[in-house]
Parts: C-alpha cells; sequence; structure tokens
DNA sequence: CAGTAGTTACT
DNA sequence: GTAACTACT
C-alpha cells in the first residue's frame, strides 16, 4: 500500500515525490506534467510500454523504431538534469503505474492529456484509481493549442466543421499557453526499487531496416528544434508555393516529431507567429500566405484531436453515416496491388513505394492514394487507414482517421463521394516532371514525360523505346477511372436500396435496439498482410509474387488485441507465440508476471491471437463510470484538469448528433438518402408514433437550422474537471 | 455588363 | 477532369 497522501488541499509541497509519467510528450522543454512534478519536490519519471493495450493500433515497425530512438534521447536529457527515466514492460498500464507508486513512495502522478478514444478511458480509469488510493492526480495540456472543452462556438457547443473552428482557435481572446523553459535540474525520488525492464522496439528481421531509417531522421526532442528551426528559417518562406511538390523536403517534415511530442505544438505557433509578423512588415505577401497555410496544417491537427475527443469512434466509424450501406468492395487482391504499388497508375504507385521503402509520403500523395483507394478500389477505408498506421512514420491515429474521413466524404465539410481524382491529372500538377515517379518507379525511368502519368496511352514503339511490356514489367490499370464511377453510381443506386429495405425493416420492427448495435460491424482486416513482392521494380514482374521478404518493410501482424470482453474477468495470453515469420512486437521482455494475470474491475480484457480490437461505443458505455455532474468552470489553464465522461446514453446522442451536423453538398444533391438516414436515426421507432410527420422535421437543409440543432443537442461528452475533489 | 480565360481546389 | 471562383475584355 502506498503511503496516503496527507497534502490533499491541492498545492503539493515542495519535498514531495511526483511520478512524471511520460506518453506521447516526450521532451523536457514545455512539459507542464514535468514541470509540476519538479515544483513539487521529487521527480520519478516513467515510461510504460503496454503495446497490447493499444490493440488494433498497436505501433508499426518503423513508429516503433522513432519511439525507441526518442525515449534514448529523452533519457539522455533527463539524466543530464539530475533523474533518468524509468522504463516499464507493461500488459496493464493502471497496474504498472500502481507498482511505481508503492515501489517509490509517491503520492503525486502527473502527466499531459492524450485525446485518443483509448487513451481517454484508460486515462480516466487510471485517475479514479490512483485518486482513490489517495494520490493527488494531475494532468495538463501539452498537445495542444487549446484543449478541445475551450473551443466552442457561440452556442458553447463544438464545432462540426473546421473552418469555424480554426476561426476560432485562431481568435480566441487569450493566445495558447506560452511554451515553459526546461526545467534547470530535476531532483530525483529514490528509484532504488524500481528498476527499470529493457524496452525491446525491434526483433531480429526488423534490425536491417531500422538502420536505413536513422539515416533519413533524427528523433529526439533536440533535434526536432532543430527540425524546427531548420524549417522556420528555410522552406517556410516558399511554402505556398511549394508545398504541391510531390519531390523534395519542401514540408516540414516535423509532425513524427509531434506526434511523440518531442515539440511542443505552442512552441511552434509561437515561433511561427512571430515570422508572421517580420514578413507582415516586410509586406511579404507570399510569406504570409505561407504561414498561414502551415498554420493551416497545425490546425488540422488540432481538429484531429477536437474530433477525436468529441466523436471518440471517429477512428473506426464514419462521422455521417450516409454510406452506412454503401457496398464496398471486399477485394484483397486490389488491396495487395494498392500496398505493393502495382495499380498501374505511376503516381499511386509511386507513393505507395515510397510509403514502402521509407514510412513517408507527401501530404499531396497521401491525399492521392487514399482517394484512389476509396473511390477507385472502393475498398473500405478503415483498410487504408491500418494500413497506414502500420507504415507511416508519422502514424497518429486522430491525424489519419481525420484524413480518411475527409477522403471518404463521411464529413461534414469533406468532398462529395462521387468525385474522383483522376491520378493522371493530379500527376501532371503534383509531379509535372515525372521525377517523383521515375524516382520510385525505376521501369518507368525511360518514358518520356508526355505519357510518364499514362504510360497506357502511349503508342507501343514509345513503351518500346522506353522498355515498358504494359500488362508485364509495369501493370495495366487495376480498374479503368471510367468503370469506377460507373461502379460508384450503380454502388449507390444499390445502397440506397438497402437503406430503403433497412428503413422499412424498421418500420416492421417491434422491438427496439437491434438497429445501432449492429451499426458496427466486427472491424474485419485481412491477416495475411506483408509486402510480398520483390519491391525492386527491375525484378518485379506484373504478377503479384509471393516472394517473402521480411527484412523489409512489414505491417505488423495483429498478434494479439484487446477485446473489451462483456465479462470482468482477465485473461490474457501473451505468450502464446506465432508460427510464421510476421513481424510482431517483441515479447521476450522483462516483465512482472502477476501483472499479467491481473484483475481489475473495469478494464476487463481480454488478450486473443489473431483477435481484432472491437471497441464498439455500447461496449465502451458499459466500461464507462458516467459522471452526474457537469461543469462550465473552464477556464482553469492547465493543472487537474481530467476529463470525465458523462453523456447519459452514448450512443443516442452520437446518433442524434450526427443528424444535425451540417450536410454535405453530397447530400444536398441526394437528399432521398439524408432523409431515410436521419428519419431513421432521429428516434428509435418505438417513439416515431405516426413516423411520416416526424422525418421532415428532422432532415431540413437550411444550414442555420442545421447549426441551431448543433447547438442544441447534448454534446457527446460533458467533461468537466472533477480535481477540486482531488487537489 | 456578360462572357471568357485562367486558376485553384482540401480535412 | 469538373466546379467554382477570379480577372479581364
Amino acid at each position: 500500500m502506498p503511503p496516503a497522501s496527507s497534502s490533499n488541499g491541492g498545492n503539493t509541497s515542495n519535498n514531495s515525490i511526483s511520478i512524471v509519467w511520460f506518453r506521447r510528450d516526450l521532451r523536457v522543454e514545455d512539459n507542464p506534467a514535468l514541470a509540476a512534478g519538479v515544483r513539487a519536490g521529487y521527480v520519478v519519471s516513467v515510461f510504460i510500454w503496454a503495446p497490447e493495450e493499444e490493440g488494433t493500433y498497436f505501433p508499426g515497425r518503423v513508429s516503433r523504431w522513432w519511439l525507441s530512438q526518442s525515449l534514448k534521447h529523452l533519457d539522455s536529457s533527463l539524466r543530464s538534469l539530475g533523474a533518468n527515466l524509468i522504463t516499464k514492460r507493461s500488459f496493464d498500464t493502471a497496474s504498472t503505474l500502481v507498482d511505481v507508486v508503492n515501489s517509490t513512495g509517491a503520492t503525486n502522478l502527473f502527466f499531459n492529456h492524450l485525446y485518443d478514444p483509448l487513451s481517454l478511458v484508460r486515462d480516466h480509469r487510471i485517475k479514479e484509481l490512483l485518486s482513490s488510493r489517495g494520490l493527488t492526480v494531475r494532468s495538463f495540456n501539452a498537445d495542444l493549442l487549446y484543449e478541445p472543452w475551450e473551443v466552442a462556438d457561440e452556442n458553447g457547443c463544438p464545432f462540426s466543421t473546421f473552418e469555424p473552428f480554426w476561426n476560432k482557435c485562431l481568435s480566441m481572446p487569450y493566445d495558447p499557453a506560452a511554451p515553459l523553459l526546461p526545467p534547470k535540474r530535476i531532483i530525483s525520488a529514490d528509484v532504488s526499487r524500481c528498476p527499470s525492464d529493457t524496452l525491446v522496439f525491434e526483433d531480429e528481421s526488423e534490425r536491417g531496416s531500422n538502420a536505413l531509417l536513422a539515416r533519413a531522421w533524427s528523433p529526439g526532442w533536440r533535434n526536432a528544434n532543430k527540425a524546427l528551426n531548420a524549417f522556420i528559417n528555410g522552406p517556410l518562406i516558399d511554402y505556398s508555393v511549394n508545398r504541391r511538390k510531390a519531390d523534395g523536403a519542401t514540408t516540414s517534415l516535423l509532425s513524427p516529431h509531434l506526434h511523440f511530442g518531442e515539440l511542443s505544438v505552442r512552441k511552434v505557433f509561437h515561433l511561427v507567429q512571430i515570422k508572421l509578423l517580420v514578413w507582415t512588415n516586410e509586406e511579404n505577401e507570399s510569406g504570409k500566405e505561407s504561414v498561414n497555410l502551415f498554420l493551416k496544417s497545425i490546425g488540422l491537427r488540432e481538429y484531429s484531436r477536437y474530433l477525436s475527443f468529441n466523436h471518440p469512434f471517429s477512428h473506426e466509424r464514419p462521422l455521417l453515416s450516409h454510406l452506412k450501406f454503401f457496398p464496398w468492395v471486399v477485394d484483397e487482391n486490389y488491396f495487395k496491388a494498392w500496398r505493393q504499388g502495382r495499380t498501374g497508375y505511376p503516381l499511386v504507385d509511386a507513393g505507395m513505394r515510397e510509403l514502402w521503402a521509407t514510412g513517408w509520403l507527401h501530404d499531396r500523395i497521401r491525399v492521392v492514394v487514399s482517394s484512389f483507394f476509396v473511390k477507385v478500389l472502393q475498398l473500405p477505408w478503415r483498410w487504408g487507414m491500418k494500413y497506414f498506421w502500420d507504415t507511416l512514420l508519422d502514424a497518429d491515429l486522430e491525424c489519419d482517421a481525420l484524413g480518411w474521413q475527409y477522403i471518404s466524404g463521411t464529413l461534414p465539410d469533406g468532398r462529395e463521394f462521387d468525385r474522383i481524382d483522376n491520378p493522371q491529372f493530379e500527376g501532371y500538377k503534383f509531379d509535372p516532371n515525372g521525377e517523383y515517379v521515375r524516382r520510385w518507379l525505376p521501369e518507368l525511368i525511360r518514358l518520356p514525360t508526355e505519357w510518364i502519368h499514362h504510360p497506357w496511352d502511349a503508342p507501343e514503339p514509345v513503351l518500346q523505346a522506353a522498355g515498358i511490356e504494359l500488362g508485364s514489367n509495369y501493370p495495366l490499370p487495376i480498374v479503368e477511372i471510367s468503370a469506377a464511377k460507373e461502379r460508384i453510381q450503380e454502388a449507390l443506386t444499390e445502397m440506397w436500396q438497402i437503406e430503403t429495405a433497412s428503413r422499412t425493416a424498421m418500420e416492421n420492427e417491434t422491438e427496439e435496439g437491434l438497429g445501432d448495435s449492429s451499426d458496427l460491424p466486427p472491424f474485419y482486416y485481412p491477416q495475411e498482410i506483408h509486402m510480398e513482392a520483390d519491391p525492386e521494380p527491375t525484378r518485379a514482374n506484373n504478377l503479384l509474387t509471393t516472394t517473402r521478404r521480411y527484412s523489409d518493410q512489414m505491417v505488423p501482424s495483429i498478434t494479439s488485441s484487446f477485446v473489451r470482453n462483456d465479462e470482468d474477468a482477465i485473461s490474457v495470453d501473451i505468450s502464446s507465440t506465432r508460427e510464421d515469420g510476421r513481424a510482431e512486437v517483441p515479447t521476450n521482455v522483462n516483465f512482472d508476471d502477476q501483472t499479467h494475470g491481473a484483475t481489475d474491475q473495469d478494464g476487463a480484457a481480454v488478450v486473443r491471437n489473431n483477435a481484432v480490437l472491437e471497441f464498439s461505443p455500447a461496449r465502451l458505455q458499459n466500461r464507462l463510470e458516467f459522471s452526474e455532474e457537469s461543469s462550465s468552470s473552464y477556464t482553469e489553464r492547465d493543472g487537474g484538469l481530467v476529463p470525465v465522461w458523462s453523456p447519459s446514453n452514448l450512443s443516442e446522442h452520437f446518433i442524434s448528433e450526427e443528424t444535425s451536423v451540417r450536410t454535405s453538398a453530397y447530400l444536398q444533391r441526394h437528399p432521398q438518402t439524408h432523409q431515410m438516414m436521419n428519419w431513421r436515426q432521429i428516434s428509435p421507432p418505438e417513439k416515431l408514433g405516426g413516423g411520416e410527420h416526424i422525418a421532415p422535421k428532422c432532415y431540413r437543409l437550411d444550414s442555420m437550422k442545421a447549426s441551431q440543432n448543433v447547438a442544441k443537442s447534448t454534446p457527446l461528452f460533458l467533461y468537466h474537471f472533477a480535481d477540486s475533489k482531488v487537489l
């Protein structure tokens, strides 16, 4: 049992022991949790590695590599300040934290907020658990300019589109908190009874590929600052001009640093603002435009957290459900061709090869390949998002969910669904000279620029001269754009039919509840995910060969995932090893076996091999203890802010909220879809009574009315600060 | 002013 | 490639 905290008055005395729990805030500068720990006295810095808790979103190889490097960097910084980083391998973060409390005598726990759905639940649980054990638990904003609950419209409701959200952020009455300097020194607590585990982030097969990464990237918060300075004093001024070039380092390249919190976004914001002032004085219009565009991309990152916080299922469920019945193409061969860069569209293929080889992709090209995935191949977007998650160096659940939802047309302000971007035209836009394509598709290296983005149109002699045999050493288009357009229209027709049938079924349904729980079918993701074919185009043939090269970029298999179970028993079975040679997170690490089978009351979880995370709203709801309270005292800037979940009925609010979100242009052109969906969703059948007369009210497309509906609808999560009880 | 050419597109 | 918006004749 930990020593009970004697001072619960809110002011931690200056000689108490604090755990500073590092997560995705791997820096000593502008780290409010660390600063609070230093202020309070003795510090135990701890990082807990519990990837199994992430379920499906188990970090990919390159992401794990970055993390391992970043932790080394942080550890050396902390050591030079006086306190090393304790690293723990865990299968249950909460019980590991309790262990750390017990072995160090800590009375405070400080950490910085995260906004992904898993963290929201876990952190809330941990706060409850440790508070109940007498600890002072305080959490801070280190990841955002403004906390999600600080940014609301004039009615106090969350925004549902980006533009007004970002305008509001830029015109807040107070500036984002000024960045904190690093502590001058840290007084370490006695951690002799709290030894570190050796964390293993790569296995043998991954080592070679990872060594290459170090040539291109330098993780760590000091390196992040260098990269920031280099960008601000270099490419930033030409950002507006250069950002459309697929090739070359004209973007900031800061996203992996930001993902792991090596860089404070508030510091980025402040430094960039200074440039804006300078260029405004100099009347440098393109410089100003560049800054505003770059800030907008910072804003999109903010918005991704904002969305995730307000709609914690945005990574697995469309925000607008008007495509709920869309018949996606469930074709693993298409998926494979896309991953391997063998679709026959040079810009798409070049992008996929680059991603595969480097873990990096220019923002434009991400749009191109994901749009192709959703619109041309019509594969389920969550496959694509998962693949991005597994392969991107800056894989970020919130950002990627936002991106894929945008591409898929399931955001209120997204693009229309039935618009297909043509990679041929995008190719000449983003890669006018074909340099990017030739770099990643050497088989096309001798093809003239005139044909580089549409080799299928090239005359036979040209192809011959270039050494290209379509269908042999470079594929013909896997799907024609015109065929994709037709298929989209057919599929939409089919979707409306299914919807109508479903609505009819609902009308005849006497029992309630069937509809909502079935909204989210278990996430099926193809299991055989490797990069099988040899990526080197000179040797590649058109067939999807099955030569396996495990040493290269692989998508880690879903070896084990948490499945939230309805029973409150935990059975952890991590040890069962895989027979095949797939990449997986190594498990040969030191960990305490007693955490292994630990039971706790609400984190019920079962690890099953090859199980896929199922994390449905209904189940989440069951897991949360909702608070009755709500509060509007959002004034406190930091410290003690722990979001508390408080809706009465999660799924109901979520769905009714969907209906009031401003409709997209697509819906305006297809009102019948919208009408049906809303009609169905707005209230369960048994409350409908007459039915007919309720429907028209709910799908009114008048945007003013719609925004009022947003305003009136109960927010999905009413967060408030429960810390008055604790501090 | 209408019509046309040129441009830019997006979370 | 299409839509939507600018600037110019």
